[in-house]
DNA sequence: TTCAGTTTGTTTGTATAAAAAACAAACATA
DNA sequence: TATGTTTGTTTTTTATACAAACAAACTGAA
């Protein structure tokens, strides 16, 4: 570790995540945030406007509520980076583009037609970014990719399995990084753990609290947030909630295990269970939403068994993680608004009495939150502390160094 | 941060890991290893030693085994401090003391009677622990005691509940802060959780693997470690694996919820299922696990369903977390041996074909698990950066200050 | 034995960045 | 207009790591 510039690299970190915290911010409050004098951070800021991360800001609504003389304001240059996150769903390709101050500048969707193999997939993707990121990269410096995929990533970027899009060993890396050879920096996840770092990353707690997220559709997506970081396992394979075997059978075969989760709570459940209580072939959760709204007798009683398999779920997930929040998304997570005091009932019912339960929300993401994760991982990046230089070897992480350079 | 100061605490952390993990180690291997220079590793060495943490090794077992000049040795000062875990059992309270180089000094047993209230029981235990640390405070610096308890601990230190121990809020810290004010630091973990990190800490994994440790007895106790950190979710109950429902009723009623894992494969629940199966009233978990090793069919059957739910549990654990490996402690635990196969047997049935299935060994250390990670857990704090004064306003954290100091 | 080659640990000088202190600038209010 | 307050900059000081040079301690070959 080069003594100096590891501690310069640290502040000038916690110089950037300050200034993106407030939006504007002044040199003085900067240094009684970080606790360093006036003076450093002065430094600090010059040093970074001199490379185009900060930027004075001379607006004029002060306000400066209070005496002595009003401190000069700056804030991230929005220019000085592009974060691209792709999405690629059943059916469909998102791209979303994050400035470095975190507003999205760009967000898209295109058509993705099925039975491609994923070479092909990779090049429409590949177009699709292109044409989102052309357009801004004259006024902006595009730093970076990351692509999501509804399937199992390992550390060295190979998509092990991605079951909705038949994928298996694909290296999804190599490829992109020989179709976007512009791209200084490429990565890939896994879309319910971009998801979850998109909901986030906004409204982050200070203390690194522990949320739990679950994407309902077809199949259950799950992502757990820990400290700030995402929980992954020894593979990669970790958050698959929907895979937890509960029971003997569920409600319906699916493409997964006898009895697991998303065999009682995924959209085929609930659709089959609707059947199984009379009611006729509703087709789609829409539908099935409809008419659980209108009181049908049916749609109540699958929504009710639903209720019950989900509350049972909460409750394990409870036990396990003993997360503040519970956060549910995706197209059968509407569900829950017609059932969720059923829902915390059940819950409470399989947890023991004093055991705290979660705080259980819809997401306010739609559809994009795996797109817009993949670029907000990128831009968390941009502002962390490169362990590596700091505790390591000294020499920095080459892909950090990238993102920055 | 004061510049200097952060960057040097940095280093200092990592010279006494390095020195910790060899063991015996020179001056140019420290530099080596952590990317510093041979001047700069000197430098700490020396100011380490001063301080006494270290010490030179001039033992000649040397085998320097090379050309050039050997190179002087050195190791942890074990004198230099005394870490104290102490945990509290049904039945019994063990106590460990750990030095600076991680052996350990004395381990002891003292009987503890029922149905003392928790106040007692503290009294107890603060007797016990000056029994072992005053013949031992001359030669050694005492640094801190941690106590360990079978029940959720909350940040601030407060025992929410512990059923096994009929306690519920009883602020432990605060009780036994009053009781030994010669302590320099004290602190409480769950029993589990110190289990979990007293096998870890030895041959932890460098990158930070994902482990989750179960204790089987009357109860399920469960941790998890992920990247070398304890998970313990919003309130501190998470890893209460035991509290997951798995089905409507288990094979006990128990003392916590029907259905739930440790009603599948708790001692009590092998012991009624025993007594299902047509076998007679064993009495305790060393007969049944006597009978089974006969060849008792109805022990065998009992062993078969306690395997059936133990693996479909492993396969949820694995779902989740996807660790490297499980670690199975506690009396019920030796079971494992005897139907290894037929557990990991029905772990794979319950999970997708290609999806990871951990490495499932018995804990190698006995019922002191939690006492020696009590201990274990101070020590490591001893030797682990301080985040308050290298990220935060720069002010060291004042439990590791006390610890240092 | 002697000398070259290698590795270790120390010494000395240098560079970097943060802190401390002093100061000028910009405001509010009396 | 004077006073007090806060901001941002400048100057000096200090702590630490690095670089380079060097002496010490060992091996092995001549």
């Amino acid at each position: 570790m080069s003594m100096p510039s590891a501690v310069r690299h640290i502040n000038e970190v916690r110089v950037l995540d300050v200034v993106f915290r407030h939006g504007r911010v002044s040199r003085a409050n900067i240094a009684r945030e970080l606790g360093i004098t006036r003076s450093t951070a002065s430094s600090l800021v010059a040093g970074l406007a001199e490379d185009g991360l900060l930027m004075e800001d001379t607006s004029e609504d002060d306000k400066s509520a209070g005496t002595g003389r009003p401190g000069t304001f700056v804030r991230l240059n929005p220019h000085h980076a592009l974060f691209v996150g792709a999405d690629i769903g059943v059916g469909r390709i998102t791209v979303a583009a994050m400035d470095f101050a975190g507003s999205i500048v760009s967000e898209r969707h295109f058509p993705l037609a099925s039975h491609l193999d994923a070479k092909a997939v990779l090049r429409n993707l590949s177009a699709s970014v292109r044409e989102v990121v052309e357009p801004l990269s004259g006024s902006y410096g595009v730093k970076g990719l990351c692509v999501t995929v509804p399937g199992v990533i390992d550390k060295s970027g190979i998509v092990l399995r991605a079951p909705f899009l038949g994928w298996r060993n694909v290296p999804i890396l190599e490829i992109l990084t020989a179709l976007l050879p512009e791209m200084p920096v490429i990565a890939a996840e896994n879309d319910a753990n971009a998801f979850a770092f998109a909901e986030n990353y906004r409204n982050r707690h200070p203390g690194g609290d522990t949320e739990v997220y679950i994407f309902l559709d077809a199949g259950i997506g799950g992502a757990i947030i820990s400290g700030g970081q995402i929980l992954r396992g020894h593979d990669g394979y970790a958050g698959e909630l929907g895979h937890m075997v509960l029971g003997d059978r569920g409600f319906v075969e699916t493409a997964t295990l006898p009895g697991s989760f998303e065999s009682f709570i995924g959209r085929d459940a609930i659709l089959a269970r609707y059947r199984h209580h009379g009611g006729g072939a509703a087709g789609d959760i829409e539908k099935f939403l409809d008419m659980a709204r209108e009181g049908d007798a049916a749609a109540l009683a699958a929504m009710h068994d639903w209720a019950f398999y989900l509350g049972r779920g909460l409750a394990i997930i409870s036990n396990i993680f003993n997360p503040s929040r519970v956060v549910l998304g995706g197209p059968v997570a509407r569900l829950f608004q017609l059932c969720a005091e059923d829902i915390l009932r059940n819950t409470r019912r399989n947890l023991l009495d004093d055991h705290p339960v979660p705080e259980v929300v819809l997401s306010t993401l739609g559809l994009d939150g795996p797109a817009l994760g993949g670029a907000s991982m990128l831009h968390h990046d941009m502002i962390s502390v490169d362990e590596d230089l700091v505790f390591r070897k000294g020499q920095p992480n080459p892909a950090a160094a990238r993102l920055r350079g």
